[in-house]
DNA sequence: CGCCCATTTGACACCTGTCAAGCCTAGTGG
DNA sequence: CCACTAGGCTTGACAGGTGTCAAATGGGCG
């Protein structure tokens, strides 16, 4: 599928994140009124549809409400490479405020539904403090779980850390929204060696497949630390 | 050596960073005077003396102005790992300010200055809007460097990838505070291999010994590339 | 139906981790 | 000054894990 563009959707008034019922999610507690959490909701988008692109001047920030966004990115060599999967609450394209530019791309893996930040234009302009804080610790606990990776970690072992948490962050019965080639990008595997790891995840017990993708995942994390 | 702690060098009055020289690096540009930027400058610390401990509550961040801070973090399965090395302008200790704990300790790796920022103690009395702004975007590059990992390389990239990052920003000229035990628990390779990396990369004159320690980084990146 | 792509499986080379041993350097104490 | 030690560094042998290549299978969609 050709991704689409999502511009098209942002015709929309501000909305102020205090009056949302899913604002407990994205900011991890409720946000007062009139304090500068402005957001443009978009309508759900379809999957392969383009959030922003790498190298576009930046715009504004994204915070993932439902569904699941994967962020590209196009090496100097040419490589491409899956660097994250955001998930509801997930932070989207701060890195490109430094920068100034999109440093990947970001693309809806299965349907998503997304909120744009209402990001000041002017350089002195910057986002008022209260939405600063959240954005900071918001970035600041991702950072923290970038670091906290597979480092090391034999092939199984990455791929059942990366379903359990993909599983406590959707629910234990999950849909896997991405390629099994992805999945091998994002951990920095072959596709055909997460194959294997499933395989060998399913012999033990930990996966179950339901029907045809759905899998269901009972006590990775424990399983993975027993059966070293 | 016994680590020590870096707490009784703290008997300071805080100073403004926009007196300071360094301030340049630390916040990647000049700051106003009198919007928030209040530090505690530390002495220089000796190799192993230790900022702050995995599992303590959150004091405040620090700031990297010269030298070299490992990270290092006890897994719940009891092993050690080096998550990340700190260099000048990194900052430090961010992630404890969301979780409410350290998640990881660090420990000065060779001399090191730091300064330490003022940080507000009340719940509602967060920092400054102008401080907060530069600490989300350092933050958020930070994310993004971090994302940049090492991924699926092979070894021999792997390691000159580091190495070329390192010097990048310590001068061509290097002395590694941190042995190859150590590289390798940062980069998720045995030390036996780190070492054999190094051999590839001196045969390939990457690398260069003047004396015993002091190592000469010509060009990694670009040879990496060629030489795959 | 026929094509395209994701998934799966097998064979095989080689990269990397593990185990073991020895060397080198700095620091220590006699 | 020298022996001694501890820890970092290096090397070798070897097995196992992982990447690569190749091919078959299956599902979705025009």
């Amino acid at each position: 599928m050709r991704p689409t563009s999502i511009d098209h959707i942002l015709h929309r008034q501000p909305t102020d994140c205090a009056v949302c019922p899913e604002a407990q999610r994205c900011w991890d507690g409720a946000v007062p009124p009139a304090s500068g959490f402005l957001v443009k909701r978009h309508a759900e988008v379809a999957s392969g549809t383009r959030v922003f692109c790498q190298g576009d001047r930046f715009a504004s920030v994204h915070i993932v409400v439902s569904g699941c966004v994967k962020l590209l990115e196009v090496s100097a060599d040419g490589r491409e490479r899956i660097v994250d999967l955001c998930l509801p609450g997930d932070l989207i394209g701060i890195a490109g405020w430094t920068h100034g530019r999109y440093p990947y791309t970001a693309i809806a893996a299965g349907r998503a539904r997304l909120c744009q930040l209402h990001w000041p234009r002017s350089r002195p302009g910057a986002p008022p403090a209260a939405l600063l804080e959240r954005l900071l610790r918001k970035t600041a606990a991702q950072l923290d779980d970038s670091r906290r990776a597979w480092h090391g970690l034999p092939a199984v072992d990455r791929v059942a850390a990366f379903l359990t948490r993909f599983a406590e962050r959707t629910g234990s019965s999950l849909d896997l929204p991405i390629t099994r080639s992805e999945i091998g990008s994002l951990l920095g595997l072959a596709e055909e060696t997460v194959v294997r790891a499933i395989r060998v995840l399913r012999e033990r017990d930990v996966l179950r497949f339901e029907g045809k993708r759905v899998f269901h995942v009972a006590g990775a994390a424990a399983q993975c630390g027993a059966a070293r």
